[in-house]
DNA sequence: CTGAAAGCGCTTACAG
DNA sequence: CTGAAAGCGCTTACAG
């Protein structure tokens, strides 16, 4: 099996490389005659164009790198398909790398992306304050994260309006007729945590609810923590308003919320929107965009899923 | 930011680029002395060694393919992950590639992977017979299978041994007391259906079955068609044999077979260990071994897990 | 142990 | 519309 490289290609079409590399470049400036010919020639021979040497030039790779803590967790693996296949279809490739939340091997992720040149890098989980990603950040690759955002005023992302979402779910408790309202929250150092805390903290305030500190609790993500949580809510003096059970509104509307023996209550984010959405204007505002400095700061509004976790209060 | 390269770190070092490069490529043939200040410097200057470059002459990537059927699918995301995890810690990446079993889209991605000039592929679920692959093959580019192989006897697979497996599963019904044992089949045209049959076909001759061909039903690995089957069976003027329901053994260990409500006994395979092997077999046997011309051809034994749809047979 | 030179397979001004 | 030449950032014999 010889390789064959634009030389061969142009020998065989008696012209210059220079002509074969326009045609491959889709240039206009290449005679009808002359393209048809060496595209021939190509189809024929089976040549295809070696992406390294271009790149070498051109200082494209068309390869993004897109970093997540797992892609074993379903909310991953679902938003990583999309990514990638929006990405395939504007002419890039993906390389997915797992962190487990680790930041050593984020870094060493980081320096495998830097040098295989990717074009940017897509973030799917990072910490609000991430040192590594700013100091990154000066080497003037792109980058951009969804589900979660840095708290850089001036960083891209995609995610959904996480303080709306919990006002969501606080006004739907509320026009249930409750008001002793309590929430587990999750761990501090992601946007998605602080958001959502913060926008209890607001519903509170627009509701006229009880202040009581004692309504929040740490969650952290863990099973563990949660149950733990949740009876410290139970045993309170005033728990939480009870109806027949406790009314219940999860957030992330995952697939087991919706089982037929669960049936969640929950606060819906679009997620495979926000794949779509993160992967293409990485591509179009930004990374084909250079000279233009425009920033993507999008917020998807979230929405309620009814199901049987909540109902009307019974005094 | 200014884009550092081998040149700069030589005049820097008041050396030649040659010799900046030995250093990087950890070549014996230079001083300590040259060493360490080449090394302090591309230290301190943050320099790093564009892979595009390299590339173009060492005619390697260290870059892999993998296709794969669905990432949503548990079994592709856990074996993805650590089919990646393994090939960064050999210095490769991965680049994965979601089929949705579509032969054209995984006729897309080899265009894709031939041009990137990635150094191999995994194959995650290839058809036993799939002549894309074996026209693919003739450029020349490495390749293996895990899961599933082809029926090319010279190709490069690590798989469960499925003929022993389905064995194990007569053989425990046996020892129960079954005589009467049915088989739901998967569809033929994969390895994996393909050899459980004839496992299962085998098993009956061995341990003197009856013959029934009744006995095997296509299930065709879909929800709709299995239940089909299923009724057919229980069906039969002769059905498998009943102890309080009937004795039931799945094949792959998937979550929902350990579920609480389910307990489903199970032909178990080493899926991860599965993962593992390919991945460093691929790099170690074949791609880093291409003048030996060796062949990696890995059945592993599948385990019988023992729970609680199988039971003696009661008269 | 070190350097000069050639070359990997392309693209891209420049000139005609 | 087309070609000759330079060059992308490295590696690798070859020579000393």
């Amino acid at each position: 099996m010889i390789k064959l490289t634009i030389i061969d290609i142009a020998n065989f079409a008696g012209v210059s490389k220079s002509t074969v590399s326009r045609v491959i470049n889709k240039d206009k400036h290449v005679s009808k005659k002359t393209r048809e010919k060496i595209l021939n020639i190509i189809k024929e021979s089976g040549y295809v164009p070696d992406n390294i040497a271009r790149s070498l030039i051109t200082k494209k790779t068309y390869t993004i790198g897109l970093i997540i803590p797992d892609i074993i967790n379903p909310f991953y693996s679902e938003t990583s398909k999309i990514i990638e296949d929006t990405l395939r279809k504007l002419g890039y490739s993906l390389i997915i790398c797992n962190t487990n939340n680790r930041s050593t091997l984020q870094n060493t992720y980081l320096n495998i992306l830097i040098q295989r040149k990717v074009d940017g890098i897509i973030f799917g989980s990072v910490k609000t304050n991430d040192s590594n990603i700013v100091k990154f950040a000066e080497r003037g690759l792109p980058y951009i994260t969804y589900h979660r955002r840095l708290s850089d005023k001036k960083s891209n992302f995609v995610i959904s309006d996480d303080i709306d979402g919990i006002k969501l779910a606080v006004k739907h408790l509320i026009d249930l007729g409750h008001r002793n309202i309590a929430y587990i929250s999750g761990p501090k150092l992601f946007s998605t945590g602080i958001n959502r805390l913060r926008g209890f903290i607001e519903a509170r305030n627009i509701f006229n609810l009880n202040n009581n500190s004692d309504f929040i609790q740490e969650g952290g993500y863990s099973e563990n923590k949660s149950w733990q949580a949740t009876k410290t809510l139970i045993n309170l003096p005033i728990p939480p308003t009870v109806p027949k059970d406790i009314s219940l509104i999860g957030y992330d509307n995952i697939n087991l919320a919706s089982h037929a023996r669960i049936q969640l209550t929950t606060i819906s984010v679009a997620k495979k929107y926000m794949a779509k959405q993160v992967a293409e204007l990485f591509v179009k505002k930004i990374i084909n965009n250079k000279h233009k400095l425009e920033l993507v700061q999008v917020k998807l509004k979230p929405k309620l899923v009814i199901r049987k976790t909540t109902s009307k209060i019974s005094i």
